[in-house]
DNA sequence: GTGGTCTAGACCACC
DNA sequence: GTGGTCTAGACCACA
């Protein structure tokens, strides 16, 4: 796993789960790998991931079986997406507004660049 | 002036010179406050603001006279809107699509949104 | 059964041994369930069950036949009894008064509550 | 400072914190000792503090001012009391009765000896 | 000076 | 095998 050099990595670990749950990758009490093996996989120390996973656990996404595991909640998906919506509605949005209106970019262009990422979204899964 | 907790102090005053300027309400070689003078309004350490000037020198956006003060540089717009530009295309830009995706947004309500945002954008600068 | 996530597996289904022995409704020399039921049961690893059943046989509560199975023993009742009375003097009585005086609760609330459960105790076993 | 061996440090110091703030000893936006001062004062490592306040934060009992340290919140005895309120309501009290009940303890025993435990308190703080 | 993140390595209880 | 906590020490950005 590669990771962006201006974000903490336990919170792009995080992302990744987040998008997995947005896309009904990770189901309901499915069980996510252990602390141990992310942290081989992601070449990341265990207590980073072990970071993650609290932090997870703290936003009810995850739950723990003693001895056993992490477990995707039943709530996940609900959880994540309404997160991640208010997010998007009350930063990304009036900050993606603001920087249209002071850049001067029609919202035209926009519409188009976006059809075009959809485009190349779709051949990257074929 | 109110400060989000999750972005550099310096940083958002630079956001502060930035606006200003592609809106024009900074103007080229127009002086802008002096470290200590916007040290108080802002109620921020001296050495923060000093920061946010030696930033914005160091990419020729103002340019310091010295005992005198800080001023607009003539090309300030030109670089403000190309960084601007570029951190859109780059970096915002492919986050937004991304975010409308895993949300399932359609991009028609975001059109919506727009309108209104720029409905309530002409009411407050009335 | 339903386990809590804040204490040891091994260590809820002792007291659910304490329980039904403070109640007398274990009595001497009656066989308990085989480590392998209980297991079943409760789905816990056998491994948990035999674990609790050396701590209650540690603190000579059962006694064990072999290839026969597990049994109640003697002083079972003397022995919990004693051993909780003591933690509850030592542990949790303290604990109890000090959130009493943090809280502001006043100790007639608690009287008022108790009478509560022991009405609703008294219900539940009719 | 003294931890017991049953309990995390940094939940313990986070204790220490809910204590002073039920009792008023820490106000609203008083700040609190530095990561590294704590970590000396109570000779723990200062990752084990940073852990505390990480929790208290997420509880919004203190924030943090960049590069100048957590301070209490507004809210921070509102918020500790009525989560240990609910603690004490759905878990300590619960099992108190519980208790009580197996031990055929009666109430005025304990009505007894919460008397001294006041008493005891009270030439405590002389 | 402040907090925040990360690694490396250890030890423990529990299943 | 699982997670959870802790230490020691390092490095960084920020005020």
């Amino acid at each position: 796993m590669n990771f962006r050099n201006d974000k903490a990595i336990y919170l792009q670990l995080a992302d990744y789960f987040y998008e997995n749950i947005l896309t009904h990758s990770f189901k309901p009490d499915e069980r996510i790998p252990s602390v141990r093996d992310l942290a081989i996989d992601t070449e990341v120390n265990p207590n980073t991931v072990m970071r993650t996973y609290k932090h997870l656990q703290d936003n009810n996404i995850i739950y723990n079986k003693r001895g056993i595991g992490y477990f995707v909640s039943d709530d996940a998906y609900k959880i994540t997406h309404e997160m991640k919506k208010e997010e998007f509605i009350n930063e990304q949005l009036p900050e993606f507004f603001k920087t249209l209106s002071y850049l001067n970019i029609k919202f035209s262009e926009i519409e188009q660049l976006y059809q075009n990422y959809l485009k190349s979204e779709k051949n990257e899964n074929k």
